[in-house]
DNA sequence: GTTGACTCCGTACCTTGGTACGGAATGTAT
DNA sequence: ATACATTCCGTACCAAGGTACGGAGTCAAC
């Protein structure tokens, strides 16, 4: 079960240069076990960095960002609970007020389309709209 | 009613280099009229120009990206209604695509949270959850 | 009539999440 | 053993949306 770079990137369904981005940010960690010397070799990786790449792309589809992301997966072990707890409830509120305020752009805009919907040439109340604030 | 560019600034709730960058994106006119030789001189504004930027950060809330708010305002004399409305609209799809993902992604994150509560150590099912893609 | 604050301009830098490049080393197949 | 493919590494670059810097010009006050 020896993956190459190439391998693991297309299993994970990202770039080769992802997988190494990954590894310099600290989500991936340095495959090579006789690192020693320099030019340490290629490196081989294994079912768990599947996993870990799929971890990511999961939580990046929560809208976490890649230094939580690192965060999250220091604490792979999964020894701190709390902590764990505590960055997905931060992540709940944040997202909580981007829905809301997703949704107050969409009512205001959605009002402001319907006004504008019966005329073909004037001065447009969606833009005067947001002037408003 | 001529005021500095620092004063617009704070009235429009930004910096005065965000004002300059602005401009430099055209998303504010250049608000020198004697242009002719170099060194025209200081920027005066006007109300306009403190509506123009309230404008540019209520489209900003509603997610326009600055490109798209310097179309929307180079439409500003408000002739073609149908343009503004088709970019009102795209943004409208756009919203209520990212309202459904951040659902998506609450709905997930708040189970996970839950089934998390129970304990205080060991393994998380939330670090688990996201492997599973 | 000079000090000090403000403004001008171009340019460089920042963050986030990557993507691309180029030359060297290493792996695989014939 | 030689060709070809991958991989290595550092570094540069991209988009967006600003932020900061340095030197010069300008403005109002004293």
């Amino acid at each position: 079960m020896a993956l190459t770079i190439a391998e693991l990137a297309h299993a994970g369904g990202v770039g080769v240069e992802t997988v190494r981005f990954y590894q310099r940010k600290g989500l991936l960690p340095d495959p090579r076990p006789g690192r020693k010397m320099r030019s340490a070799g290629i490196r081989h990786y294994g079912a768990g960095d599947v996993r870990t790449l799929r971890f990511i792309r999961g939580a990046q589809g929560a809208g976490f960002t890649l230094a939580e992301i690192a965060e999250l997966l220091a604490l792979d072990s999964g020894t701190d609970r709390p902590r764990v707890r505590a960055l997905a409830n931060a992540r709940l509120e944040m997202i909580d007020a981007q829905i809301a305020a997703l949704k107050q752009a969409r009512k205001a805009l959605r009002r402001l389309t319907k006004e504008c919907a019966h005329g073909e040439a004037g001065p447009c109340p969606i833009i005067a709209a947001f002037e408003a604030g």
